[in-house]
DNA sequence: ACCTGAACACCGTTCAAGT
DNA sequence: ACCTGAACACCGTTCAAGT
């Protein structure tokens, strides 16, 4: 079969979820797709370029796009659901995105969207802009707390039953053992909507905007 | 000069600082240090270890501590701002930082802080430990884009004058493009308060307090 | 207990050679 | 234009040997 950089891309993207970034050689993808290490520099002009392609792949595998009859407040939901479908289509890929400067269109789309839902209510233009880099940032550090990278209590360990405590000394954490409980909820549904729903209702009351 | 865990952490620290986490190498982390490779094994017990000691080292250097006379807003905020220090102390640090699990309990005590002031502004544990998610997820992402990995507009060109464009077509990106000007500003201290000031206010809004 | 060199099984990428 | 193998300069880590 015809080598490709979208084929190329795509099964680093498979390998990724598969067996983690630290699988990804190009020995290794070369292998899994039946051709030579140095074929695949044909088509891709290193491994960095290569894992920045399989960001943009992701990225622009995301549907940005809103319900324009909604209120600005339910687009903006969505578009921020959006960006969040990442973390459970491509879990082991998330940190890739996120984790490199996203150089193409696709990776500043999410923000075009965004910024035509905040002006189409009436926001300012830097009050737009402020606001989207606010709601990029919460939802990137979502992304995190969700593909498991975030400080937090329960400790993923094989052995262990389900949600086993890390062990903490009560009189230094008071509060973490105290709350342990709410602490080993792990809920992102949830937890996304909470936060998010703060950032609307801040940004909806920095001015009173009429439906447009 | 005795080989120390500590010594091989910080020294890690400091080559990431000075020429990135590319450049770190168990190899050439002992010429560093003067030591055979091997050496190193006797104290750390993996490249992965290290890094994880890497990211521990640098929160255990963070001061969560905030004036308990504050209001819970202002101790709030000078925790998210002691949390931000990394990323300006360790810029290249940061990834390091944000991408790797935390184990220890030194990734434990800004949570353990930050719950500690809403539990005594009369907030209830789940409320708490909700509002100090979005806190954390806010930060993370804000560090995130400080340090340059989340989309942006202003390309980092060695060669172009400072702030040069990425070329964007004005069909595509209509608000990207009228919004040139506001994007290519990146004053992050500005945009991060901006973004903790809505989420403080949206989470004093959760329910009245009165100060404790 | 700590150090070490040799060795193993890998890397990414350059280059020169092929079609 | 695309493919390729050999070669180079690296990796992390195991192991057996030293002190």
């Amino acid at each position: 079969m015809q080598l490709t950089r979208e084929r190329i891309v795509c099964a680093a993207a498979e390998l990724i979820e598969r067996e983690g970034v630290d699988a990804v050689s190009m020995r290794r993808l070369a292998a899994d797709l039946g051709s030579g290490v140095m074929s695949l520099y044909n088509h891709v002009p290193s491994k960095a370029a290569l894992l920045d392609g399989v960001a943009e792949w992701i990225m622009s595998g995301i549907d940005f796009s809103s319900d324009p009859d909604a209120s600005w407040e339910d687009q903006v939901r969505a578009q921020a659901r959006a960006f969040r479908q990442i973390a459970r289509a491509h879990p082991r890929c998330t940190m890739v995105v996120v984790s490199r400067p996203t150089t193409s269109a696709a990776g500043l789309l999410p923000i075009e969207h965004a910024l035509a839902t905040l002006r189409g209510a009436g926001f300012g233009g830097e009050e737009a802009v402020r606001a989207v880099r606010a709601f990029v940032a919460y939802i990137v550090g979502s992304l995190l707390r969700e593909v498991g990278v975030t400080p937090s209590l329960a400790r993923p360990e094989d052995d262990a039953p389900a949600g086993r405590l890390l062990r903490l000394d009560p009189a230094e954490f008071p509060q973490a053992t105290s709350l342990a409980a709410e602490l080993m909820v792990r809920d992102h549904d949830a937890d996304f909507e909470f936060g998010l729903d703060l950032l609307v209702r801040a940004v909806a009351d920095l001015r009173p905007v009429r439906r447009r």
